[in-house]
DNA sequence: AGGCATGTTACAGG
DNA sequence: ACCTGTAACATGCC
């Protein structure tokens, strides 16, 4: 499910239930994420208000007085809001409707308005870490991280200043967290369709306008996709269970052997694998 | 049956 | 140091 269009919805459907609730119960079925989830979170969180969500590249960050809980939702992680004691948690249809399936809930938290947020991972690579009186810009995971792509300082000036010591293609650079973070895979693909550039292009031969286009591109696309609610590749669902629309605009992910979605183009999708990751691209039109 | 999947990391080799 | 490809993690879908 989850680049940055995708976690910031979360965010935002998470935000809006969690304002000044206050955790008071935290039951974890299975700690066998990605890293063993802490058991003292139970301990250090109930009681706790959450203060507020925010997001950063692809972590959800959930902040506590002094406390921080670190989450990174993997491949397939969801945090699905659910009311308390909720008969629906028994019911078929709403696994069914939310594409989910029970098995894979491995953590409720129980919040003192009426909800529970639970968060449900089938293959498991998400993953919870527990900060305490840590600042933020001294947690690892998120001092790795590369610029983020929404801020104003990702600029012209900041790719050709960062640029400097690379020699990645430009596909591998934009999935590189440490130099911009927040991109996968999708939307990686369609930035360099929309920007008309080849995926394996060095990163060091782009012109200007090759850079204020990719930049330009990046940009409005995660716009485009958090406005129409995130892409609802095979399964996406906002924490309320709303599915996005974003995937109806995708211009090459997915669309090997069909033709080019450029209308004068009669060339059809290509796909190859770049670093193991699936590459899609229309050789007439990104040179 | 086997390949592939939105992410990240470790490792080997260039 | 940097880069690439491969494998690993665990599960489900086509």
């Amino acid at each position: 499910m989850p680049e940055l269009p995708e976690v910031e919805i979360v965010k935002r459907s998470l935000s809006k239930i969690t304002k000044k609730a206050k955790i008071l119960d935290i039951k974890i079925k299975n700690k066998n994420l990605r890293y063993k989830v802490p058991k003292r979170i139970r301990k250090e969180l109930v009681n706790e208000k959450i203060i507020k969500i925010s997001r950063r590249s692809k972590y959800l960050i959930f902040h506590f007085k002094d406390k921080n809980l670190l989450v990174h939702l993997g491949m397939t992680g969801k945090i699905i809001i659910m009311k308390n004691k909720s008969k629906q948690l028994y019911k078929t249809s709403f696994y069914y409707n939310l594409n989910i399936l029970p098995q894979h809930n491995h953590i409720y938290f129980v919040l003192n308005n009426g909800f529970n947020l639970i968060y449900n991972d089938v293959r498991r690579f998400g993953f919870f870490r527990f900060y305490k009186k840590t600042k933020l810009k001294d947690i690892n995971f998120l001092k790795k991280l590369g610029i983020e792509p929404l801020s104003k300082d990702f600029n012209a000036k900041y790719f050709r200043i960062n640029l400097k010591k690379r020699k990645k293609n430009i596909k591998n650079l934009l999935m590189d967290q440490t130099f911009i973070s927040g991109l996968g895979n999708i939307y990686v693909n369609e930035v360099l369709f929309n920007s008309k550039i080849h995926p394996l292009r060095s990163c060091k031969k782009l012109n200007k306008n090759e850079i204020v286009s990719l930049i330009l591109n990046i940009k409005k696309i995660l716009k485009i996709s958090i406005l129409t609610g995130g892409s609802s590749i095979k399964d996406f669902k906002d924490a309320s269970g709303k599915s996005g629309s974003f995937q109806q605009f995708f211009k090459v992910y997915g669309r090997q052997n069909k033709k080019c979605s450029r209308i004068s183009c009669n060339s059809k999708v290509k796909k190859f694998f770049i670093s193991g990751r699936s590459s899609f691209y229309c050789e007439n039109c990104q040179i």
